[in-house]
DNA sequence: TCTGGGGTCCTAGGACCC
DNA sequence: TCTGGGGTCCTAGGACCC
């Protein structure tokens, strides 16, 4: 443990609200929230103003419309908090070369690797009300907490303490005392499940925490966790700020408004998810090994499968045709949310091409993979094409790359509806042709 | 019509190798 | 003929974080 509080911890307030609130005046002073707007999408920060009605992230946008419906709601503008993450990263880079980003909206610095003349708290403390001023200045108005505290943990838990716009430091000695009285969520790693099996255990304080002994909180939360909530509860921290990560993987996930049935526009949409995630691999001169699918059912249930090459990939081509083999496996029957791609294994070389340039355009040979027999099928999907008898659709909904369509048939002129990803080609066949046509009303 | 998206880390079981 | 370990890799699921 280090004995001076050199760890500093800046957390920006309400961060995506407040940039939107900086950039249009107009929403200064009111609710803001940002998030998904969708049916299905959840609030991602709240301003200050709208919390005061109960909204806080992660709730659903519907039930924050509820609690606070003259509150802006907005999809979010990512470049712009981009853009003022990257002003504050630079300020904090311009006090100690050792920043470790945690998000957009947060990171550690260590101030034992800056230019200061001692790690006194006063000078500590100079520092963080400085480099709060700084932000504010440079950010055009963007507030920030900050903690100050002899670990990660410590700094962390500061930083929170004094919200919005406050300092924070723990003077070296008084980390025990200051957790003590804390919930034992103060802790990371301590999420609702772990903590309901504390709170089943009747440990529900720090100071709870600190009277159980290892072999206890092993057997009651695992072996990796029960030894970071034995030293965490005693203020023993030892992690190290680090200022270069490498990832670890890389995934593109999406839910849709309306469960999806239709195994050929699912197939479609891990087509086009699988090249976003090779397009990104290939920026960052990075190619994987396992090629991963992820697919939450209607009733919420979630299923992983993956697939490892014997070596690794960057090619959309491969990607999108082993996503689409591990979804071959899956019974999508009841419905599907949410579909997503991943790799991992990360490698950060690119792998020799004997045959000089390979164009995306090109058909791959099929990868080097063990598949069990029990999962080798083909799956060969095909537009049925009942629905076309009176050679019209009408588009009836579109969004996040799907576009939703009811066809007229001989029958009715309200049809069945069927959705695709918004780049199928067979879709432009599927437009109305006159664009003053009215379609017909939605079914009840 | 409760429940995002992009990540990290851990666990547990099975395969496989020595 | 019977009975081992340990280590590593892979897969699936889950908890958690911002």
């Amino acid at each position: 443990m280090r004995t001076s509080a050199s760890v500093l911890h800046l957390d920006l307030d309400a961060f995506f609200a407040s940039v939107e609130q900086r950039d249009k005046p107009s929403l200064r002073g009111k609710p803001v929230v940002v998030g998904g707007v969708g049916g299905r999408g959840v609030v991602a920060t709240a301003s200050y103003e709208a919390r005061k009605y109960g909204v806080r992230s992660a709730m659903s946008t519907r039930e924050a419309r509820s609690r606070c419906p003259h509150a802006a709601f907005l999809t979010g503008r990512f470049h712009a908090y981009r853009e003022a993450s990257a002003i504050v990263m630079g300020l904090l880079r311009s006090v100690s070369p050792l920043v470790e980003p945690l998000s957009l909206d947060e990171a550690f610095v260590d101030l034992a690797a800056a230019d200061l003349p001692d790690l006194e708290l006063a000078t500590c403390v100079a520092v963080a009300e400085d480099l709060r001023a700084r932000v504010h200045e440079a950010t055009g108005g963007l507030t920030a907490s900050v903690g100050l505290g002899t670990s990660k943990f410590i700094a962390k838990v500061a930083s929170d303490l004094d919200k919005p716009d406050g300092l924070t430091v723990v003077p070296p000695g008084t980390e025990r005392d200051l957790l003590r009285p804390m919930l034992v969520t103060v802790i990371p790693g301590v999420g609702p499940a772990t903590a309901e099996r504390l709170r089943r255990a009747g440990i529900q304080t720090v100071a709870d925490l600190e009277l159980v002994d290892l072999e206890e909180l092993v057997r009651l939360v695992g072996k990796a966790h029960g030894n970071g909530l034995f030293h965490l509860a005693r203020a023993q921290d030892d992690r190290l700020v680090v200022a270069e990560r490498e990832a670890k993987s890389v995934s593109v996930e999406g839910t849709y408004d309306t469960d999806l049935t239709d195994r050929k526009l699912m197939e479609g949409l891990l087509t086009r998810q699988a090249g976003e995630v090779a397009e990104r691999l290939r920026k960052h001169g990075l190619s994987g090994r396992t090629v991963s699918i992820k697919v939450r059912l209607h009733d919420f249930t979630t299923l992983s499968r993956s697939s490892t090459l014997s070596s690794p990939t960057d090619s959309t081509a491969t990607v999108a045709r082993m996503a689409r083999g591990l979804l071959a496996d899956l019974d999508t029957s009841g419905g599907v949310r949410l579909l997503g791609v991943g790799v991992s294994g990360l490698a950060d070389w690119i792998q020799e091409d004997l045959f000089g340039e390979t164009t995306e355009e090109e058909v791959e040979p099929l990868p080097e993979v063990e598949v069990p027999s029990s999962r080798r099928r083909t799956w060969s999907p095909g537009m049925d094409v009942e629905h076309t008898t009176m050679g019209r659709g009408w588009v009836w909904g579109a969004g996040r790359g799907v576009v939703t369509v009811r066809f007229e048939t001989a029958a009715s002129a309200s049809g069945p509806v069927r959705s695709y990803p918004d780049d199928d080609p067979e879709l432009s066949a599927w437009r109305p042709a006159d664009p003053d046509e009215t379609a017909p009303a939605p079914p009840a």
